[in-house]
DNA sequence: TCGGAATATTCTTGTCAAGGAATACTTAAT
DNA sequence: ATTAAGTATTCCTTGACAAGAATATTCCGA
């Protein structure tokens, strides 16, 4: 996973900025930072960061940039998550009962690990 | 969505970490060291921050910390990408030809045509 | 009780990101 | 050419965060 997508959301104002194009479509970046009550300075930063980022598309238009959602970045980050549904179908009920289990037993640690790795 | 989920992921080690838990099922906090060559003291501060996200459980087992993933956060984190899936179906298509032809590049014009609001 | 292994905490330092304020740039209209 | 609107950039200050190093803590076994 690219960690430059997640960093550029981490950020509140700017995850406001992507759920507020999300829903509205379009907007102008003055648009934005009313909406948002930002200031124009800081607005126009933010979206530096979320288009260097690729997550969303400046187009523009006389002396105005028109603001788009991006898909990729987040589908990306999408299909980064589909590699955990897998585990947590598989793997996960199992394991929870297992560690469940080694709490309320007292066990010595040669028992713990034979569970993943085995060492020493 | 939760900026504290996308902030403690968007550290690489941290990432990194959570993919280890992933794919290994079950470690311990000097494994996770080893494997991601990383010191100690850091391993343990960065699982400190993951552990305050939700994103790991942490069972103490002697004196060990038997280090799992929780999936409570990324799935909060695929719930709030869902909310994008319907907009990217319904209305992203049509607007990312749209924003070809506005950079001039080469589309089916019929397609472009029948779009709602031609503007030039 | 002591030693050693595993982990936690503290302190320091360097880096980087964010907001505020001021100013520069660009475009359209007149 | 001038003006005004929209946006970009710069400078400054502040706070957060990460790594490194050193030390503290906890637990087990002998």
């Amino acid at each position: 996973m690219n960690t430059a997508t997640l960093s550029a959301l981490a950020e509140p104002n700017r995850l406001h900025i992507i759920e507020l194009i999300r829903d509205g479509g379009s907007f102008t970046i003055g648009e934005i930072a009313v909406r948002l009550n930002l200031n124009q300075p800081q607005t126009s930063k933010h979206l530096r960061v979320l288009s260097d980022a690729g997550l969303v598309d400046v187009q523009p238009v006389a002396n105005r940039r028109i603001i788009t959602l991006r898909p990729q970045p987040l589908q990306e980050l999408d299909a980064w998550l589909e590699t955990f549904r897998r585990i947590w179908e598989d793997r996960f009920d199992r394991l929870d009962d297992y560690l469940m289990e080694l709490q309320g037993k007292e066990q010595n640690p040669d028992d713990i690990n034979k569970g993943s790795g085995g060492e020493k």
